[in-house]
DNA sequence: ATTTGTCAAGAGCAGTGCTCACAAACATGG
DNA sequence: CCATGTTTGTGAGCACTGCTCTTGACAAAT
């Protein structure tokens, strides 16, 4: 490696003048699908506002799912970076402090984008699989979670592990070689229920499934995601 | 009430003729929705389907979102009747048994009808407003689990009440008029978080955000069921 | 028997994703 | 500097969508 700029550094005009235009397409597509959510968002339209012709557009997306697939990872990764900035403002041993930090990162950024939350933690598009080139922005956020627990358990972990059965056990596997060793299987599904909360009232509110139920979300959102750490017992 | 059939009984050949159409065409969207999803069904390929042409259709659907709409409504009741039936096999005193009749129910009707689980739980189309009629059958589910709070407060309620937070109190005044007055605050808050992580696991699995995580999720479902029934101590 | 209301049909409009042949602009080797 | 080959934008076109409107046929009420 003797080279540390980008996989494709642009070197010809041609290539600058490619890679400007296709962050044009990207942008002004983030704009239309914040506008009319990700079943509006139209190949055409986009073009149209670029001033230039629908076909064109062809040659940087070879489809508008893969236009698609562009914005779901630029969502991921503007998450993870909510969450990451959110939690690096806050003391490495105050775990408690961290895992606020990152579940009112993660709602802050929701709330301002709603139609790339959806995208990411909605219902996906039938016919649509998500790409490998996903998994890795997608697990930036999950993987902040896991240090906690991890940092957790190096301070002594959990007062009262509760014992996982068998079957649990082995349909954790996956999940097993993504957390380092010392941490029990109790930690991990308190985790993963951790998550499922953070991801599961996020999602309900943007979907409006807190009217008439609930009035103001943010004093809800933050005592429950307490209570959350009290069951993760951070301190 | 002299007379217990529907509102609109069809009188005349017409109006049964009416009314049959319009179940063939709620039927075969539901087929398409199953199929393509909410973003793949067409109100053309429905009229195919009945062998009429695409504008005769809208003498019974004014348009595409109300037929969406129908199904919205009627996925609400058959989620509803999945997790009626699967409580009402339970004995009345055994809440910790009800709760997962009602877990599971949810679960196996979702994994059964995923597309139109994605309907009410999922991302709503913008522009897409949701209308009163759905409110009704929404709660059908939500009413089971407030059931289950108000027996659960009646013989005793829970050992350790947490005191909640006077902002969050004032949050939840929507909620508390759902709920009879018995029942405490603190007992409220664990009902709403067992319904999102409820919700949150189910969704989560429909979407395939479990993949390399969890390889059994019937099997990390109900454990997770399980120690939520003991966060709600349901014996 | 005639009016009234309902209905399916078909044409048509504006929009979509996507393909393809063509021509202009460009980068690069001789 | 020029010729070659690649890349890009163009515009026409196909098949599809939701939706509107007019037209002609039919049933129901009067």
């Amino acid at each position: 490696m003797t080279d540390a700029s980008p996989p494709t550094a642009p070197r010809t005009a041609r290539e600058r003048a490619r890679a400007e235009l296709t962050r044009e397409i990207v942008d002004t597509a983030r704009t239309h699908l914040a506008a009319d959510g990700a079943a509006g968002l139209s190949l055409r339209a986009v073009a149209r506002d670029l001033g230039m012709v629908s076909s064109a557009v062809y040659r940087y997306f070879p489809s508008r799912d893969d236009l698609l697939t562009r914005l779901i990872i630029d969502a991921y990764d503007a998450l993870g970076d909510a969450a990451e900035t959110a939690e690096a403002e806050v003391r490495r041993t105050d775990l408690r402090g961290r895992w606020m930090a990152i579940a009112h990162g993660a709602r802050d950024w929701a709330l301002a984008h709603p139609q790339e939350w959806s995208l990411i933690y909605g219902s996906p598009v039938p016919g649509y699989v998500a790409p490998a080139d996903t998994i890795g922005p997608a697990s930036r956020t999950t993987t902040l979670l896991i240090t906690i627990l991890a940092d957790l358990q190096a301070q002594g972990g959990v007062s009262d592990p509760q014992k996982v059965g068998r079957l649990v056990r082995a349909a954790m596997t996956p999940i097993r070689a993504a957390v380092p060793e010392q941490v029990p299987d109790d930690l991990i599904v308190r985790g993963l229920m951790a998550w499922t909360e953070l991801i599961g009232t996020i999602s309900l509110e943007i979907n409006g499934q807190f009217h008439n139920v609930i009035d103001d979300m943010s004093e809800y959102f933050d005592h429950v995601m307490n209570r959350i750490a009290g069951v993760l017992e951070l301190g």
